[in-house]
DNA sequence: CGATAAGCGAGACGGTACGTCCAGTCTTCCA
DNA sequence: TGGAAGACTGGACGTACCGTCTCGCTTATCG
């Protein structure tokens, strides 16, 4: 029952092979050479598609390189233990990696460089087109909506005092990761993530009675 | 007792005049063309300068924005009235104002979208060039002392909590307005920082008597 | 029978209409500004060309201007009269003629300089590029394959002695109007090919009855 | 009896020790490099010397080039030994020897390319500057005087014939050398300068009684 | 003997062209 | 109409190298 009426599409329709020979060529040449050293006649070559082929499916190298790491990046595993402070820590731990992994893109083995790498130059082309932006803001407002449903439900069970924004709260989370990867550049691991968690929990400010 | 024996500099000496012109020149073109319409050449033009000049100085484009973006940025303004919460909000305020014309460079004016410009790209160029990348995060670790000096004091006062670490306060403060700015693209005002403020200071779980 | 079995030509092939407009625009802007005032930029945009295209053909602008005076230099007329003394007068007054042309080419008008202009440029080019100065060779070859049989046939007719060297008085020929416009820059006029012409022939020997 | 009455000049005397370094590291270089490779600021550097007192001496590369060629170049050999023939087969070869010892100039020792090398940038430098014309013409004007001599003196002792003209010959000679060199590329030996000159005494051609 | 004039080393500077790179479009032939 | 191949436009980038200029300093001769 696919509501899609057989759409009279005419002509020859597109291969899907092609989908996926050039997307995995593109993943394994973004890996290599980094987003600069990303070339679109490469691409096409690597994939054995004509760059034609390529700018009918996406508008722009960085139209492609989004949706790329879209799919790669998709998945991130949300936990639901019961225990808030567990079910953030692992959550945390797993973007962090991922993060991670993406920083090192298209670096030789050795490299030492604390840069964001990828990332930033995906920012920076969400920055470039306005409907790279949207898909790119779709796609992260996709992804936190397993968590910020975990900290509602945290929230509902008495776990995080009432008036506590979910949104403000993820954003303190995953704002400092982002932080830290996209511009200090100092190593986000576990530890860190433990460290992070726990203060955003606790709260910097000492008690004050009269604040309840 | 400088050890620096007045270093007898031989040759002509780079003309300061020269990097007056060229900066203001760069600074101009930057805010009407934003960065990819900045362009070596026309930067060259403006200052009157030979474009030689410009890489004489500078070994990249990239590196030219990047310095100069740092020159207009360095200065934010911190105080101290003692008072912690009111602190931070003009702080991160004036943070916020500032990243938010920094996003609007280059921009006609009646453009809405929501993506990082600039920002974006600078984060970009950190990631490109290794040194780059070293002189970004020397920026940020000079502009953030003062911020950071704030919170130990508070804390030695005993406005925040003994526990508490300054980075990872910072993290979660600095981190959510970038996060926003960069990643999710949702505007950051003066409402924003002061939830933002208060949310960090009272944190997020509800009061755990045992865990004192 | 020849073996070019249609060379399937695949992918879209070379502008036929481009290679006309940029040896067009080029012999003009030669003509204009001279070897060293001929800028690769200027070409294109008078083509109407970007300047890919024009390194997609000629891999350097030495390559194109040989290749550009190849074209406007290939036909020298060559007449056989059966006097072989007004042949030759006539095929050199013509050389002669050309060089002349070529070497006033970029310059003003009351230019009195007795310099050698883009016929030395040439020579300098086939210098800096062994493959130019295999095409100029060729070229020389092509161009100079007439005057040759027009001698051997001389020769055979008995006009000339048998043991003479077409190619060898052909060098003298020749060589004398090149080295005079490339070497000592004096003038190279009707006057002077004939001359030239009658000594060869002549010879400058006075006769020795035993070398007959 | 020189007619410059001392010359009262001022100021500090040009170091002639600079003189030697520089044309010395000249040769070397252009040696090594050949023309184009030949670089302002590395001659400078080699003669330990600064750029500024190289254009003080010489106004640009080609200036300086010609000059230093010119040293290099000035002597060749005249022997008058009364046998004309003899003589001019010398002559010949030591200009061949020259000219080819000129062409192999900057390149590697394998290398088998015909093209005229420094030779050939001379003559464009000639044509590029009227006033390096000038001296380069001066320059072949001495070398020439020479033979030219000697050519007169053969001609006055019956061993050419009256008519003919020194100068004309000459350039049969030495054209048909530089022809070869600059242009055709062909190789010039001592077997192309006999029979060179033979041709050129015997005259191509056959016996005219009628034309005495 | 101090003023003056030039030479010199070092290196920045202006200028200008070159050749390259790459994104994205267009044209041709083929399935 | 999709696709492969590859030429094309467009535009910036960074480089190279020439010849000039500006420092601070040195070396001569003149008054």
């Amino acid at each position: 029952m696919t509501a899609s009426a057989a759409a009279p599409r005419r002509g020859r329709p597109r291969s899907e092979d092609a989908d996926g020979r050039i997307l995995r060529a593109a993943h394994q040449l973004l890996l290599e050479r980094g987003y600069d050293g990303f070339v679109m006649d490469e691409a096409a070559l690597r994939a054995g598609v004509a760059k034609t082929t390529l700018y009918r499916r996406w508008p722009t190298k960085d139209h492609l390189l989004v949706a790329l790491v879209a799919r790669i990046q998709d998945e991130v595993p949300v936990t639901d233990t019961g225990d808030i402070r567990r079910d953030l820590v692992s959550y945390l731990t797993a973007i962090a990696t991922g993060l991670d992994r993406m920083r090192r893109v298209g670096r030789a083995d050795g490299d030492t460089d604390r840069s964001a790498g990828v990332v930033a130059e995906l920012v920076a082309a969400a920055a470039r087109h306005p409907d790279v932006g949207e898909a790119v803001r779709a796609l992260f407002a996709r992804r936190n909506a397993l968590p910020l449903a975990l900290l509602d439900r945290a929230r509902e069970r008495g776990a995080l005092r009432a008036e506590v924004s979910s949104a403000l709260l993820f954003d303190q989370l995953a704002g400092a990761l982002y932080y830290r990867l996209l511009v200090t550049g100092e190593p986000v691991g576990a530890r860190y993530a433990e460290d992070l968690v726990d203060q955003v929990l606790a709260g910097a400010a000492t008690p004050q009675p009269e604040r309840t």
